[in-house]
DNA sequence: TAGATTGTTAATCGATTAACAATC
DNA sequence: TAGATTGTTAATCGATTAACAATC
């Protein structure tokens, strides 16, 4: 179960999701992997690897996919996150609505810099970073996103995980030193865009492949 | 040339600019290799296979070595770079400070609502969606990104290749069908959080591997 | 020279794909 | 039944790693 599998698990709910949402009630293979971009094997052999079966020539129930699926995928609560960094990104992300429909809720933003401090009512409140740990502790929060810049993002890792945080999502474009307990995903925006300059300057011949990188420790 | 391997490229190239501010004059290929979490033959076997080559027992000059890097990922000239969607995302992306030390200008937002329109000396417009077109023209841009709700995402996408753009990023959480000679680098945020998700609430294990999918098409 | 490091070839590993038997 | 689709095993493919010769 390495991450690419895991990611195009992801996938296929979501795409399953849109196509419940349109009415559909059940799918084949090749109509999902086609919706995701990936061949009707390799769905079928995701699906083999976490005991998801259909029925031969009947294709798979589209409910009860995304309902295991879901299970799978941790679904089931809902997920408190907290953001480290009241900057641009930050905020973006404390006031982007696609994390609710999927059971991800952003609880609050902590920063170092008072004059972003507020307490909301309906919004995302911003904190010092001092209450970090007993927010954290108290609410047991598990994932946190990092949003500093990139000089302070060890430090703010290492608050993170002292507090019991175990997931991290890191924007800050910097290689973190973890411990062997818990999962970085880093998300570097300037390389994003850098990639495809890369293809665009150097004529894009094939790209195929996947971006990210990541971190066990 | 995959994009694995680019990627790499590019992370060699920030590692290499760190150190040199550090004040570092040379290195081997092992010192490299940690700084970004690969292996040193890894860093070896990308060198020479774009024909990058240090000294044999004296390392690799680094100033040479990012030169020539820059050089290989298309850094001699400033990108200028368009923005469709001035919501959280755009507007975070607009502020954003790290694209310029790497040579990304971002040079112009659109929008279709017209409550965001204003033109701005220092930072960034936003304009019409009309505008797109004879704006990219006339600068002959190359580079945008997509930053717009899902349900318009596909619609944008038309307008930008219409327009002449040829790579793109994309932050609308959906599958884009793009034409066979522009690339398309999806970066789907909810997705990032979930993965981590997925190995927090399953047990970490291993999460090895690499996060994205990517696209040529 | 001895030791260390590069550059490259060959081996390994893992993931994707093809093939196909099972079966509805 | 015939045809279509699943589920799985085996083959392929590509990327990473190990091994090592070259050489400074």
């Amino acid at each position: 179960m390495n991450k690419k599998c895991i990611i195009r698990l992801l996938r296929y709910k979501n795409a399953l999701h849109r196509l419940n949402t349109l009415g559909f009630v059940k799918i084949f293979s090749d109509n999902l992997a086609d919706a995701v971009g990936v061949t009707a094997t390799q769905v079928r052999k995701d699906f083999s690897l976490f005991g998801i079966s259909g029925n031969k020539r009947g294709g798979y129930q589209i409910d009860a996919l995304i309902e295991k699926l879901n299970g799978l995928m941790g679904k089931d609560e809902l997920q408190e996150v907290v953001i480290v960094g009241g900057g641009n990104i930050g905020t973006a992300l404390m006031k982007y609505k696609g994390f609710e429909k999927e059971g991800i809720k952003i609880v609050a933003c902590f920063d170092i810099d008072p004059s972003k401090y507020q307490k909301k009512e309906k919004e995302v409140s911003v904190m010092a970073l001092e209450e970090l740990k007993d927010f954290v502790k108290a609410r047991k929060i598990k994932i946190g996103i990092i949003a500093v810049p990139e000089i302070a993002a060890q430090q703010v890792l290492d608050h993170m995980l002292a507090a019991g945080i175990k997931g991290i999502v890191n924007f800050a474009p910097i290689r973190l030193r973890g411990s062997a307990d818990c999962v970085i995903n880093n998300v570097n925006l300037v390389l994003e865009l850098e990639t495809v300059i890369y293809f665009i300057v150097n004529g894009l011949n094939k790209m195929i492949g996947e971006i990210h990188e990541d971190q066990k420790s």
